[in-house]
RNA sequence: GGGCGCUUAGCUCAGCCCGGCUAGAGCACUUGCUCGACACGCAAGGGGUCACAGGUUCAAAUCCUGUAGCGCCCA
């Protein structure tokens, strides 16, 4: 049966249909057993286990498929698939994030629209809503993750609100607590009016905005004068509590401790000096709202005795306490009357134009509300530590590396964290507070355990199980009166024993928070599970780089304190998703394409390499379209190649069984040819350099390596080079042996790419893969037909063809239990092709008379392309060779020349004269005489020679400049010294050759 | 204000860490080609004073200093 593959490849015929049989396979799935045991086999060993493991860098069930998730997720499933064929046991955790924010604004919107409002239905019945959307909507991203190919461990699935990972969420707070690391505040915090909850630094996007400084008058209360305070924010001053000057500032020395009084308000407030104040800005004096501006938060932490005055809601109106004239405002319609008012009161002194950097919710883009709240925050300090540590000791590595500054200094510099968020879905915090017996619960009580109903059992340092040095408990967190941290609902206050005025605090936890646990709460934590052991601490993490901060820092500290050992020891961190125009992809801007749409088009592959060719390491990634057609042409490319390779083999198998089947066998192979070995060498130092550059993370250079290797190496060159092989008739032992080895090496080169390529592409290398499994048996049965007990023809009992018998796989469709060992059904478990395998190995001899040979062609070519000569028409070519050692070269290649440059007849020589009416080229020391006689046109030829010669006379001059120069002899090391001067006697002799020849075109053309 | 990165062919980018090939690739462009895998292809070709100014060196796209422009992060 000949082989059947279409001329064009047809993704869409292939990529669901193979997802699907490897999913159902079990091929993605990692057996805990199997690991566990390799991690044994390894102790004995005493070697690195051979396993790899990482988690998903886990999509928001709100969400769907981006061209970010692609960036982020293909170079995971490229290191996945290498280390599976690679031999290693090897999970790659999936799942999703529940994304408190995000989900509970979407439910509500949804809600909305049946006049539905969360308050209406409860908080009970609301999250049972969000639950429910979950269940319908939530593993939308999951499917088109899976149109990818990528190959997630699915039945290792987690979700951050699931049973294990809620616990561990509850654990890790626990432990903090009882490290002393989490505490409860009432601070300054990023108010979001929009999502009406407060948030971290991290989630506020900063950004300069331009606005106005107003200058405003505030009189004194004794009735000498007034003061100018500058503020960006009037609406803010109904809510003054004091007006500070640095206490350097002599303009107000006599100032301080007196009182103004706060217009509108008609209140006295006392002016107070602070070394914050900058003496240099507006006037010197600034107005204190310490409710609503961080700065003046942190001036009255030093000042207890100012009053605080909240003047606004959490909807960013003007509350009761901005008096009735403000009250019920918009904090925008405020400021107008405000300043208004003011103006209307005498008191504006001035607006200036000004800068000023603004925070806006990275989640709504609403402008923040610094507003003083109540909130539950991590001491971050004594978890930065040994997560410091770990990266100056080099165990933590990034890539690039540059990012350890980056996160060196946020580590440093690292602040507290908000942890808590005024919603109803997500984690809720595991605290209780009895009403009855209020502030009477003693912190030492919750801390030592001492209590009846105690709510730790565990060690209070924080249960760090690993070597690392861990936290010392501060002891200065302050710890609320009334209040219960525990792992279960108590049943009962532990100090008053009543059980009636328990209630639980109505916060969640922001989702980063369950995130940080993904690592190892995915895997089982807390609870030492067989997964836990088996693939913990993962291999590498990938992320993007803007979630540093918010992710991949937060993961390392966690892990350090959760289980004592860095949670993964390599970070790659990737570049964002720009256009065609460099715009960062982002939904407001509309500039996202659907990746669906594109898959449609182009195929997963396609996308896939697209992407991953022009990803430099670390930067940001151009996705213009044309991308994705490179990829598609690639992948066309190895479907033809292959089903010419295929094609090319059946029919000279066909002949081999044909010409005498008893004599087929081992013996029936000729020996390699030079493009054989040539070919090898390339392969060997594609694999060589493809191995560094994934072991590096280097993908878009690994994509490159490869694809040059089988475009230009494989396609161009060493297909065309066989091919007289491949189709000759036949006749005798030796031909038929020669055109064996042809095909066994084809086979077998193709075979080797096709796993190289897999984890690039791993729908087309699979197709493929099964075209040629099939044509293997179908080679088996055919020679079982014709004698039995027979040797396949190509398959043999050669070395190099043997190392993969056919006869043991079982079929695509068949199902059943599989023989023990990695499944060979399919490409997915290699084995990968090995650099130490004798059958590959370095020759740069051969490299180095190929380039030779492949010069000398492309001479030819040129000038039967400048001539505008028929690409059949045979040519009369004169190769002079400098010398007897370059003319055998010549001489043994002599087929390969005369048929790919069409030369006929071809005359070798040394120092052969140049023919008459010829046009001439230069291959290193080769001169090529095409002769034309009558063909020629001598205008081309002249412009065509005087274009070569100028090269080479500035190659000439270059490389002289260079010699002349007595210091570089002497510094230059003499191997440079020498390859510069055999350079320079190659110029000058090419040179002289192509100056001849013009002389005698000119003569030509005279005549 | 602090930090990081970028500036190389018309476009998008490699190369720079570790100085020495004729500075590469894809796309675009020019010319020719329906010859037994592929026009999503084949063959050949043109195109760059490596942002600028200094310095180090026998030698600089590569190392150092400064300048300009762009981008990102942190305050």
């Amino acid at each position: 049966m000949p082989v059947e593959m279409a001329p064009q490849y047809d993704p869409k015929q292939v990529e669901d249909r193979l997802y699907a049989w490897w999913e159902r396979s079990g091929f993605f799935h990692a057996k805990t057993e199997d690991a566990l045991a390799e991690r044994e086999r390894a102790a004995r060993e005493g070697r690195a286990p051979k396993i790899f493991s990482l988690v998903i860098p886990p999509p928001n069930i709100t969400g769907i498929l981006t061209v970010g998730h692609i960036l982020d997720n293909t170079p995971q499933d490229i290191m996945v698939r290498l280390r599976r064929m690679q031999g290693n046991v090897t999970t790659w955790v999936p799942g999703t994030d529940h994304a408190g924010i995000a989900t509970q604004s979407v439910v509500v919107k949804a809600l909305a629209k049946d006049k539905i409002r969360k308050e209406d239905l409860g908080r009970e019945k609301f999250v049972e809503k969000v639950w429910e959307w979950r269940n319908e909507y939530g593993h939308r991203i999951i499917g088109q993750l899976k149109k990818l190919g990528y190959s997630c461990d699915w039945e290792r699935t987690r979700f951050t609100m699931d049973e294990g990972c809620s616990r561990a969420v509850t654990e890790i707070f626990c432990r903090l607590y009882e490290a002393g690391l989490i505490s409860r505040g009432d601070y300054i915090v990023n108010w979001c009016p929009k999502c009406l909850t407060a948030l971290s630094d991290e989630e506020v996007e900063r950004s300069e905005r331009s606005g106005s400084l107003w200058h405003l008058r505030y009189p004194r209360t004794d009735g000498s004068g007034h003061v100018i305070v500058a503020t960006t924010r009037p609406e803010t001053m109904l809510g003054d509590t004091a007006v500070a000057v640095h206490p350097g500032d002599t303009r107000y020395t006599g100032l301080v401790g007196k009182t103004v009084t706060l217009p509108l308000q008609n209140r006295p407030i006392p002016v107070i000096a602070d070394s914050y104040v900058d003496p240099k800005f507006g006037t010197g004096a600034v107005k204190v709202t310490p409710a609503h501006d961080p700065n003046d938060f942190a001036i009255r932490q030093r000042h207890p005795e100012i009053d605080i005055i909240g003047v606004m809601t959490d909807d960013a109106h003007m509350s009761a306490a901005a008096g009735a004239a403000y009250a019920g405002l918009k904090r925008e319609e405020c400021r107008k009357k405000v300043v208004a008012d003011l103006e209307a009161a005498g008191l504006l002194e001035k607006i200036e134009p000004h800068t000023l950097s603004i925070g806006q919710c990275y989640r709504c883009d609403t402008v923040i509300e610094p507003r003083k709240s109540l909130q539950w925050y991590v001491k971050m300090g004594p978890l930065a530590g040994p997560a410091l540590q770990a990266a100056r000791t080099g165990e933590m590595k990034f890539f690039p590396e540059r990012w350890v500054n980056t996160y060196t200094h946020w580590m440093e510099n690292i602040r507290d964290w908000c942890i808590s968020r005024q919603l109803w879905w997500g984690h809720r915090i595991p605290v209780w507070y009895c009403g009855p017996c209020g502030g009477r619960v003693p912190a030492s009580s919750l801390q030592d355990g001492a209590t009846e109903d105690r709510t730790s059992t565990r060690d209070p340092r924080g249960g760090v199980s690993g070597d690392r040095p861990v936290p010392a408990p501060t002891g200065s967190a302050p710890v609320p009166a009334g209040l219960i941290v525990s792992r279960t609902p108590p049943k009962s206050c532990p100090t008053c024993g009543r059980a009636d005025g328990l209630r639980q605090d109505p916060d969640v936890l922001d989702t980063w928070f369950s995130s940080w646990l993904w690592p190892f709460s995915t895997l089982g934590w807390p609870d030492e599970t067989p997964d836990l052991k088996a693939f913990y601490p993962t291999t590498w993490l990938n992320s993007g780089k803007d979630i540093l901060f918010f992710w991949d820092a937060r993961m390392i500290m966690a892990g350090l304190f959760a289980t004592g050992k860095l949670p993964f020891p390599h970070l790659y961190l990737h570049g964002i998703a720009r256009d065609a125009q460099g715009r960062k992809i982002s939904k407001s801007l509309g500039n996202s394409p659907d990746p669906l749409a594109l898959i449609e088009k182009y195929s997963a592959d396609a996308i896939r390499f697209g992407i991953i060719a022009n990803t430099p390491l670390g930067a940001d990634v151009n996705l213009a379209e044309k991308i994705y057609e490179l990829g598609r042409n690639f992948c066309n490319k190895l479907w033809n190649a292959s089903r010419f390779v295929l094609q090319a083999c059946e029919k000279v198998a066909a002949g081999r069984r044909a010409r005498d089947a008893a004599r087929l066998g081992a013996g029936f192979f000729g020996p390699r040819a030079f493009e054989d070995l040539w070919i090898r060498h390339r392969f060997t130092a594609a694999l060589s350099a493809y191995n560094d550059q994934l072991n590096r993370y280097e993908f878009g250079e690994a994509a490159q390596t490869l694809y040059h290797f089988f475009w230009d190496d494989f396609c161009d060159w060493y297909l065309e080079l066989i091919k007289p092989r491949l189709y000759r008739e036949c006749a005798t032992d030796a031909e038929f042996a020669d055109q064996g080895a042809a095909a066994r090496e084809a086979m077998m080169l193709l075979e080797s790419t096709l796993k190289l390529l897999h984890p690039l592409v791993p729908f087309v290398t699979e197709e493929v893969w099964q075209h040629v499994r099939q044509f293997w048996k179908e080679q088996e049965e055919a020679l079982a037909g014709a004698g039995a007990g027979r040797s396949s023809p190509v398959s043999g009992s050669s070395p190099a063809i043997a190392r993969r018998p056919i006869p043991d796989v079982a079929p695509v469709a068949e199902a059943g239990p599989r023989p023990p060992g990695p499944p060979r059904e399919t490409i997915m478990f290699g084995p990968w092709p090995s650099l130490t395998d004798v059958t590959f190995e370095h020759d740069p001899e051969v490299e180095e008379t190929m380039t030779r040979l492949q010069e000398i062609v492309r001479g030819v070519r040129d000038i039967r392309n400048k001539m505008i000569l028929k690409p059949q028409q045979p040519l009369t070519v004169v190769l002079s060779a400098p010398d007897e050692e370059a003319r055998e070269m010549l001489e043994g290649h002599r087929t390969l020349l005369a048929t790919h440059g069409r030369l006929d007849p071809l005359t070798i020589g040394v120092k052969a004269a140049r023919p008459p009416r010829s046009a001439t080229a230069v291959a290193g020391p080769i001169e090529i005489y095409v002769v034309l006689g009558d063909l020629v046109d001598w205008t081309k030829e002249r412009a065509r020679l005087e274009n070569a010669l100028a090269k080479a006379r500035a190659a000439e001059a270059q490389v002289s400049g260079k010699l002349s120069n007595a210091d570089f002899k002497a510094h230059a090391p003499a191997a440079v010294v020498s390859a510069e001067e055999a350079r320079l006697a190659e110029v000058r002799d090419q040179i002289r050759t192509m100056e001849g020849s013009l002389r005698e075109v000119a003569e030509w053309g005279k005549g």
